[in-house]
DNA sequence: AACTTGACGAGGG
DNA sequence: CCCCTCGCCAAGT
C-alpha cells in the first residue's frame, strides 16, 4: 500500500472518523474538531474538508460553528436544512437560528472538556 | 508555481 | 447585540 495516498487521505478521514462519532441529538463545532486534530489543522479547513464530505454517508449536520449556529445556506445545500434534521434529531434551536451548545454540544471519548456538559433545560427566555 | 476561495473563530467597535 | 477585520491552511484554477 501506498503510504502517500493513505497519509494524504487520511486529512479528510481524521475529520470524518470524529464526526461519525457524534451521536443523534448532539453537535459539534468545527472549530472543537480542529482543536482536537490540532497539527495543520484549523477551523477553515475542517470547514473545507466538510463541505466536501459525502452526506450520504457522514452526518455532516451535526457539525455547526461555535455560535450554535449552522453556516449552511451558501452553496451546494438550499437553504438551512441542517437545522430543520438537528431539530428532527432533538436538538432544539431558538428564532435567532441558534442551538444552546451548553446543553448539545459533544466530547468524543478520551476528550473531556474542561466543563461537564450539563443536561440543562433548554427553552429559558 | 502563484493567487484566490472558503460548512470558521476570536477580537474590536 | 450586530457588524467588520484579521488570521488560518488545504484545494481548486
Amino acid at each position: 500500500m501506498d503510504n502517500k495516498q493513505v497519509n494524504e487521505q487520511s486529512y479528510r478521514e481524521r475529520v470524518y472518523k470524529i464526526v461519525r462519532e457524534i451521536p443523534v441529538g448532539r453537535v459539534m463545532t468545527y472549530g472543537q474538531i480542529a482543536e482536537i486534530l490540532g497539527e495543520g489543522y484549523t477551523p477553515r479547513t475542517v470547514g473545507y474538508v466538510m463541505h466536501a464530505a459525502d452526506t450520504e454517508k457522514i452526518p455532516w449536520q451535526r457539525v455547526i460553528n461555535s455560535q450554535g449556529a449552522c453556516s449552511t445556506g451558501k452553496m451546494t445545500m438550499p437553504v438551512n436544512i441542517q437545522q430543520k434534521i438537528l431539530e428532527d434529531e432533538g436538538v432544539g434551536f431558538n428564532e435567532k437560528g441558534r442551538c444552546d451548545l451548553k446543553t448539545y454540544l459533544w466530547s468524543p471519548n478520551g476528550f473531556p472538556s474542561e466543563e461537564e456538559v450539563q443536561p440543562s433545560l433548554f427553552g429559558s427566555p
